[in-house]
DNA sequence: GTGAAAGCGCTAACAG
DNA sequence: CTGTTAGCGCTTTCAC
């Protein structure tokens, strides 16, 4: 099954008894042939079970390779396979696949996995930039594919981005348990404490403790990257002298440390908001209340943003926000006790 | 920032005074150069911003293309980006990149999708095949790359496949809740109800019956491919005149649609145990009980076939299953009352 | 309608 | 240590 080489233009051509330029022709419906040379054509074609060879065919053509390259800190993360599937659905048609690779939230591999895809000739680059990661790189010279940044702004290279309504989403969360009555409200955000998402978020936070008269009380911020680290930082709020009545979660994964936390500590009354919506978030005792994003909105617009620079638009680079949504479920309106 | 062509080989071979192959060399430390000259060629290679085509080396290598082409039914499940994240740590180290896309389920996008990777030379494919789907075309001819099937056995075509331990994990997770005292278990499955791994599930949760002396009952038996669906098939059976007393759910979303069913009538007296784990399964109430599967040992598992084919493994194909581990959290526990 | 020659960017095979 | 020639598989250009 394995072993001889794959057929070529050329074994099709001298099947057939032609040159490889008409087969060519017949392939790519490109330019006059009788009939009778493209059933011949067609049939040798099957029979051989050719196929065009891509990577020649675009060298020849000088046109950059049908692909989009994806770098994501990580795949695994749902959030982030929503993006993509979201990127996909909207440049499928336009004959785009998807080259995706994970950088681990290392600059050094996402540089990495950037230059492969430049290498490669990718039509398009799509990054979720890792913390400490510096773009200029990708500037500095003539000629390279267009780059969307994705859910974090890139530094070093200003182009395109796409992201979250971050500050704003936030600052709504935290108004609502405000309005709630709350007082002491407590924020537990993602690692590295640099992270984009997490600066926002944080800002919007104290933006609205700001607005009502609330005064900021950095004891009240806890961090952690996954949902253990998480579970045990919001466990440290509450063991506090004086602790916090509700809880804002940076993102999906301190969502599920809170959630695990005040479950294990049996505490119902403690209000909470999460940003990112989860899975069973209806379903919590009680409901969850979450600013929710819309990842498969973000990875759209990116992917319009990258056809639109394909298609020749040279106007100055775009920073578009997609609308992040309070979904009030019952965790956020719990009152203060 | 855009518009000058791409320099080439030959621009930076100019630019220092040296051929082509010797840049050639420096660039891919093949054969002897001067401390000298290489010095130079570096500094008009960084000048230049200079990026070997990726393209044109394979090509006259007549190596394939670096990549591993991944078709999934659904990016945005969780299960199968982890699944993706898993064959990447695997591949990463070889210099392998991923080219992933959706097929929706749907084999005619699954074949062009194959089509695509095939055109491009990818060196292995890994597919998870849709129902319906056959793939007898990708062995119909000489010397394709390796293809491995995943999570599903592909039809019409005898290769390596990886999947899990899905009869005998539905069994031992049907077994505990007879052991329980249940004797009314109720299975809800995905759709289509053609789907491999359903009727591999449904097959254990049988064989188990059986072993107990308890009869099948169809009418025990309910469908749904969402959340959504999944959740009002479990009401039904709830309605039922001789309603189950336990529940057996087939996969992460039936899963999470027979816990919002059980949240939506109050039922914590209804036992349930979920084929593949949810991330807040443990702060259920009651906990939930979940037959876990492994998506990156899947993952991991399909690379390291992958990579012996590669390396030139020549014997018979492979089918290797990634066991699957009852994880008892309460849910399944419950007693009949 | 079809073919022959040239070349995309790179490296293998041989020179020197 | 370095250069020349040829050619990967395809399409462009120009010829018939």
């Amino acid at each position: 099954m394995t072993g001889s080489r794959r057929p070529t233009l050329s074994d099709v051509a001298h099947e057939v008894g032609v040159s490889a330029k008409t087969v060519s022709r017949v392939l790519n419906d490109d330019g006059p042939t009788s009939a009778r040379t493209r059933e011949k054509v067609m049939e040798a074609v099957n029979r051989l079970g050719f196929q065009p060879n891509l990577m020649a065919r675009n060298m020849r053509r000088g046109s950059p390779d049908s692909t989009i390259g994806l770098v994501v800190p990580d795949m695994g993360n749902p959030f982030f396979g929503t993006v993509a599937g979201g990127i996909e659905d909207a440049v499928r048609e336009r004959g785009l696949t998807l080259l995706m690779g994970s950088s681990a939230e290392d600059p050094a591999q996402e540089r990495a996995l950037i230059e492969t895809f430049l290498s490669r000739r990718v039509s398009a680059l799509v990054v979720v930039p890792s913390v400490g990661a510096h773009h200029a790189y990708l500037g500095g010279v003539s000629s390279g594919p267009p780059v969307v940044f994705l859910d974090r702004p890139g530094s070093g290279l200003a182009t395109d981005r796409v992201v979250s309504s971050n500050r704003s989403g936030a600052q709504e969360g935290t108004a609502h348990l405000l309005a709630a009555g709350h007082r002491r409200i407590g924020f537990i955000g993602d690692l590295p404490a640099g992270l984009y998402t997490r600066r926002e978020r944080l800002a919007g936070y104290r933006a609205a403790l700001a607005d009502a008269g609330v005064p900021y009380d950095r004891n009240l911020v806890a961090s952690g990257h996954d949902q253990g680290a998480s579970a045990a930082a919001t466990e440290g709020l509450l063991d506090l002298a004086e602790p916090p009545t509700a809880l804002l979660a940076g993102n999906n994964f301190t969502a599920m440390g809170a959630v695990t936390a005040l479950a294990r500590r049996r505490r119902k009354d403690i209000a909470l908001v999460a940003f990112d919506d989860l899975p069973l978030a209806e379903i919590l005792e009680p409901p969850l209340t979450v600013i929710a994003q819309d990842p498969a909105a973000l990875g759209a617009a990116a992917a319009r943003t990258v056809l639109a620079r394909l298609d020749g638009d040279r106007t100055r680079p775009r920073a578009e926000v997609v609308p992040t949504r309070l979904v009030p479920r019952g965790s956020g309106e719990l009152p203060p006790r």
